[in-house]
DNA sequence: AATAAAAACGAATCTGAATTCAGATTCTTT
DNA sequence: AAAGAATCTGAATTCAGATTCGTTTTTATT
């Protein structure tokens, strides 16, 4: 029976099976070495010798692991994802939205992806973008994930935005979603903007921007 | 006397200067040929050798005229953001904006950075925001012609916002320039959203979050 | 504890695109 | 129209990393 690794599903284009557990070990090394070097660097940047460098292991191990450069990134990507997933499943709930108010709703949308846009997968999401149009989808999950969220969210408010249909506020909040990954994602790339993410500028504006789209009153 | 080029200003960091107007043609013809191939190509996708056959030269003259690759997407850059930098000195006048309301006001914005970021010059700007923090600030002009914008539409509606004060306004229009780029900049990138440039609902979607955010009653 | 399968190791090899360079050609100047 | 400067040319070279591979070490099985 494989060694199963605690931090990585299997199955992973170009990811080989580990038998043993010090290869998982080492895979896993590699990754969480890799995860955070994203956050410094860009992927083109990583050199496999560093990688090894940094999470004691040699360059040939990491070709036991992986295929190739383009496999390991696959398998940060889903790992990532994963982690991520599973932090909106505990954080984001319909019984927290069933306790606010449609304003205050909106609010933890941008907070929540806010959460995720400054996380330790930053650098892997930011190097994700970019490989979104990738033949093997590999955004899917988040789009699935994303579809979550909304629905979550619809579930809970579709009545909560009178100015608008049940219709029209399904779509308004796609688009306010759009717009918050939108300044997220550019935050994540640029560094010289007025609003960011490090002071929560961003999330503020964000925040009342929506509410004012979505026709939320003032407090 | 140097040969002066029709397309680029000279003194950029390692764009050899031209005195021949054969050698202005060339360069040109690379630049053409670059900008172009952004728009479908990352630039480490971009090989010399394709530049030169694309633009009917050598691989050596290129050297002749760029000290490197680096050099070229200075030369890429300085160009296109000049160019962007007249168009906006045309269409986005104060005497323009004079004949709006502030709701169509603060829609000729999101039009004029629509327009941008769907201009050839698209590739371009795609690959230089990854670079926006390179010593030699880039973007630098970007910036300035940014603050431009915004006192010219500033000074056109400094009282055009009853809800909100002179130094409230200012502060909430560079939001919504850095909302708009955001959003265009995400688009530049993704191929997934439900609101995008390529049919406009972005810039519709835009146009509304942005006129709720500013508080412009409906029309 | 012997054997075989996995895995680790890192120096040597390979790769492919950027860059160079030694003529060959074209301008410019006198 | 001759001389010298500028430019062009593309095959050869360089180079930074990715990838491989022959050995050695560790683990699992008997």
């Amino acid at each position: 029976m494989a060694a199963t690794g605690y931090i990585l599903k299997d199955g992973i284009l170009g990811v080989f099976e580990a038998r043993q557990n010090r290869s998982v070990k080492n895979r896993d090394g590699f990754i969480r070495a890799g995860i955070e070097a994203l956050n410094t660097k860009s992927f083109d940047e990583l050199k496999i010798s560093d990688l090894a460098a940094a999470s004691g292991n040699s360059v040939g191990s990491f070709y036991t692991r992986f295929q190739d450069k383009d496999a390991y990134f696959r398998a940060l990507r889903v790992y990532s994802l994963d982690a991520i997933e599973r932090e909106i499943e505990a954080d984001f709930t319909q019984i927290a939205l069933r306790s606010m108010s449609s304003g205050e709703a909106l609010d933890s949308l941008v907070d929540l992806l806010g959460a995720i846009f400054s996380s330790r997968f930053r650098g892997v999401l930011r190097e994700s973008y970019p490989r979104i149009l990738d033949a093997d989808d590999p955004w899917a999950p988040m789009r699935t994930q994303a579809q979550k969220v909304l629905k979550t969210l619809h579930d809970g408010l579709e009545d909560a935005f009178p100015d608008y249909s049940v219709a029209e506020t399904k779509t308004r909040l796609s688009f306010c979603f759009q717009m918050i990954t939108g300044a997220l994602q550019n935050d994540l790339v640029n560094n010289y903007h007025v609003f960011t993410l490090k002071d929560g500028t961003i999330l503020e504006g964000l925040k009342e921007a929506l509410r004012a789209y979505m026709g939320v009153p003032r407090s």
